[in-house]
DNA sequence: GGGTAAAACCTAAAGCCTTTAGGCAGAAGC
DNA sequence: GCTTCTGCCTAAAGGCTTTAGGTTTTACCC
């Protein structure tokens, strides 16, 4: 029988772009077994179970994109890197909405901590680094900024922005814009 | 055989209660059916299946959340009442985990018209008032206002805050302060 | 109070997904 | 060339969903 030579990697990368074809809740060992037009056992050597493949593909997903947001900050400073951080994420969930999911997936505490998580936070507090706050401001802003971004890009996903003839990309931009001030407000307060 | 009674409105409160217990994408017409002692089959004439069961716990618990949103505004302008709105929702999701994720759930554009999306949108531009913006900045505000509260509770809930000793309260207060700011700012602008 | 019809719940069965156990055949190493 | 390991397979059990068709209960009406 012809060996189509899986592994773990490339299970989870299959797994991310069935992800963004049928959402990331629809990823199934089975479907991606048909993809490969193997036997569903056949998985079963590679990755524990169903939940550890999601937990992969989270996992690739996380460290997706904070490679991207890390390009995206790269050489910027201020305003200029608030807003290629921010947009790194949304063009991520735009792009590749399953894997956006897949970064919300719930890990236990274990797996988060050895994942790209850590990175994550400590962009977005490089990215303050602009704006010269000092703790505990720093930490509230880079959960407001987090909350920020997250809640726009999955109430966006969601369609909740469709109502109103309103340009999303017009409102995050503002919203950017705002941000920014605020953050400079705080630096002379 | 003794009937208990099902109803679908029975059907749509145990399974937001079973939400909130073992989280919302664990709700299953079985489980709801063993709950009740009765056998799955008997449920499907209540319900249409399984995606119809969710679609009515995420209206319901759209519907409760945004009364109790409209509760904690009453009779409130301002900051004041921001701060109310923002707390209704952070609070309805520390108390109602499953059900605060139903109210998350997609639901098709005709449904979702139909239920209490709307009567959210309209209470965050309420809120608005206070701060007298003019178009489009007030849409821009109802979404920024919707992404940080969105974000905020759904990052926490995630343990996304677990990291840092920082007492997520005090961010959450020092969010809402700063965005009371922020829009202050944009009022006199 | 008895008849009837709708409603509520049941049995049965098919389909799909997950997961485990044990087997065979290529691939790799000696 | 032989052994051993690995990769994929067959088989099977258990769970959830959904549909079809039966039976009992309830409620209404005469």
């Amino acid at each position: 029988m012809a060996r189509v030579g899986l592994t773990a990697e490339r299970l989870t990368l299959a797994g991310a772009e069935l992800a963004d074809e049928v959402g990331f809740e629809h990823v199934t060992v089975s479907e991606l077994a048909r993809r490969f037009d193997v036997k569903v056992a056949s998985l079963y050597s590679h990755v524990r179970n169903s939940h550890d493949l999601k937990t992969r593909i989270a996992l690739f997903a996380l460290e997706e994109l904070a490679d991207r947001a890390a390009d995206a900050v790269a050489g910027r400073a201020g305003k200029d890197a608030l807003a290629a951080f921010a947009d790194a994420y949304r063009d991520y969930a735009r792009q590749h909405p399953g894997r956006y999911d897949a970064a919300r997936f719930r890990l236990d505490p274990q797996t988060a901590a050895a994942g790209a998580g850590v990175r994550h936070a400590r962009m977005t507090r490089a990215i303050l680094r602009g704006y010269d706050l000092a703790e505990p401001d720093q930490t509230h802003a880079v959960r407001m900024l987090g909350s920020v971004f997250h809640g726009y890009v999955s109430l966006e996903a969601a369609g909740g922005f469709s109502h109103t003839a309103v340009d999303p990309q017009v409102s995050w931009d503002w919203i950017i814009d705002s941000l920014d001030t605020l953050l400079r407000t705080l630096t002379t307060r």
